[in-house]
RNA sequence: GGCGCCUUGGCGGAGUGGCUACGCAGCGGCCUGCAAAGCCGUUUACACCGGUUCGACUCCGGUAGGCGCCUCCA
């Protein structure tokens, strides 16, 4: 087991890993209003990698991730759609849920919705108000920022001249525009509630996730994630109502990825700048949307274009080449099982992919080169296992069967055309497999058929 | 205005006070009947100006440009 440290948003400092208990992992899911785009898919792809490593590790480790099917966008973008809310929720959740599917990375162990989570989020209102840290006014409910010391301690910013809501016109109805609703009675045009003991109505944003997180992973759990957009005030407001309310620390690390960009800017909704997920899978498949998210660091920002994401691709290309030429199932030798080793040792630094994948391509490079060293065999396995690791093992798999007859009529063809050095005749012939699919290798070997790209 | 971040070679993107990141692309070469794959070499990358230092891309200060959050946002 891996001393793991991760970079902690509050305090700025690299965090180490308790290695005694569970880690608990919060990351922040959509607001399913819409199909989730590659941004979005950055905390998931970044969080599940991140479980699977731990797992590997040895950490008992469970990953949350919510989906948040309560929330203004909701109702706006069902009215839109002249359906009803509830409809449009389930319909994007489950979008999501195949979208992210289609990544090949498996579930997170939870996957709580914030609509089956009432009953708590009630709970923990009511103990805020009955804490004082809470009030109730005109149906709704807000949080008394000024009652809670540690406020702005995650974003570190200072309360004065701070404001906040959803942008609806509820400020009058705050004793402080620092506060921020916890629940909101239930609007004209509204068409979902839940009753509760101020009413019919619903929880506001941002008390979803304090609820979900605890019921999953009790307070205080290890890491809390999520898009750095979403450090304040989501974040900032997660923190005021769980600790608050338990009088104890709600997460012990927060971890936080940054923003996929195109043109250096953010790619967001509101910009139109947006690549639905589910069209970068269609365009270039899970292998490669998975390796270029993680060709980058996930706390930085990251360029996203036609050109990141086929440089993504032709890497993928050579990984499988090596792959291809080095299947798994001998043991590694020992140069190969330290580039193993050096690979975890890049995750467990704060999850340093793109220097991960570096030894996945030096070890390629060695193998390549010195192809009897002792110390390199077993390249394939080991490289497999690293590769495993990010969501890229099925680079290691042979794809969906061999030549059918035809193509190897052909190429028995092409071996005797060559065999009599009718380089013509050959060159046709390759042309007829290409064709079908195949592109013809000559090695010393022999010849061999291997799927085009 | 407040808080924070960034600026690396054609592109993407790591990293370190002195030692090749890596990948993609280009160019030259090796191998090959020709290709492909692979290997080798290659275009002296660290925004700018000062400072600290024996030595800075890597620390400090400033300048320019860019970005994020402060309102919904992964």
């Amino acid at each position: 087991m891996r001393e793991v440290r991760i970079r902690d948003t509050m305090s700025g400092d690299l965090l180490t890993l308790p290695t005694e208990g569970e880690i608990g992992i919060y990351a922040c899911g959509p607001t399913v209003y819409s199909r989730i785009h590659i941004g979005n898919a950055r905390p998931f792809v970044v969080f599940s990698l991140l479980a699977r490593f731990l797992k590997s590790e040895g950490y008992p480790t469970k990953l949350a991730i919510n989906v948040t099917d309560i929330n203004d966008k909701i109702y706006s973008a069902a009215i839109e759609r002249g359906i009803p809310s509830g409809e449009l929720a389930a319909e994007m959740t489950a979008a999501y849920f195949e979208d992210t599917g289609g990544l090949g990375l498996g579930r997170p162990d939870a996957e709580p919705l914030a609509t089956e989570t009432v009953g708590p989020i009630v709970a923990l209102i009511e103990t805020l108000v009955e804490e004082g840290h809470a009030y109730e006014s005109g149906g709704d409910v807000y949080f008394s920022v000024r009652s809670f010391e540690g406020y702005g301690k995650l974003s570190h910013r200072p309360t004065e001249e701070m404001e906040q809501g959803e942008g609806d016109d509820a400020g009058s109805l705050k004793r402080d525009p620092l506060d921020f609703a916890l629940w909101k009675a239930r609007k004209e045009g509204e068409d979902t509630s839940w009753d509760s003991p101020w009413g019919p109505g619903r929880p506001g944003w941002h008390i979803e996730c304090s609820a979900m997180a605890e019921a999953e992973l009790g307070q205080p759990f290890t890491i809390h994630g999520g898009g750095s957009d979403l450090v304040f005030p989501h974040h900032e407001n997660e923190i005021a109502q769980s600790e608050a309310a338990r009088d104890r620390q709600f997460a012990k690390v927060w971890m936080h990825n940054g923003m996929i960009e195109t043109g250096s800017e953010k790619m967001s909704k509101s910009v139109g700048n947006i690549f639905q997920l589910s069209e970068a899978l269609d365009a270039y498949g899970a292998e490669t949307v998975v390796a270029y998210l993680v060709s980058g660091h996930y706390r930085q920002p990251l360029a996203f274009g036609e050109g990141p994401l086929e440089q993504a691709a032709a890497g993928n290309e050579r990984l499988r080449n090596f792959l291809r030429e080095n299947p798994s199932g001998e043991q590694p030798g020992q140069e190969a099982a330290a580039a193993a080793d050096r690979f975890r040792d890049a995750l467990a630094d704060d999850f340093n992919t793109p220097r991960a994948m570096r030894e996945a391509f030096d070890l390629v490079r060695a193998a390549n080169q010195s192809p009897d060293d002792p110390g390199l065999a077993g390249s394939g396995t080991a490289l497999a296992g690293m590769l495993d690791l990010v969501g890229l093992g099925s680079l290691a798999e042979s794809g969906e069967g061999g030549p059918d007859a035809a193509a190897l009529e052909l190429l028995d063809a092409r071996n005797a055309a060559r065999e009599s050095k009718d380089w013509a005749r050959a060159d046709e012939i390759r042309d007829q497999l290409a064709e079908l699919g195949w592109e013809v290798r000559d090695g010393a070997e022999g010849a061999r058929l291997v799927p085009r790209g």
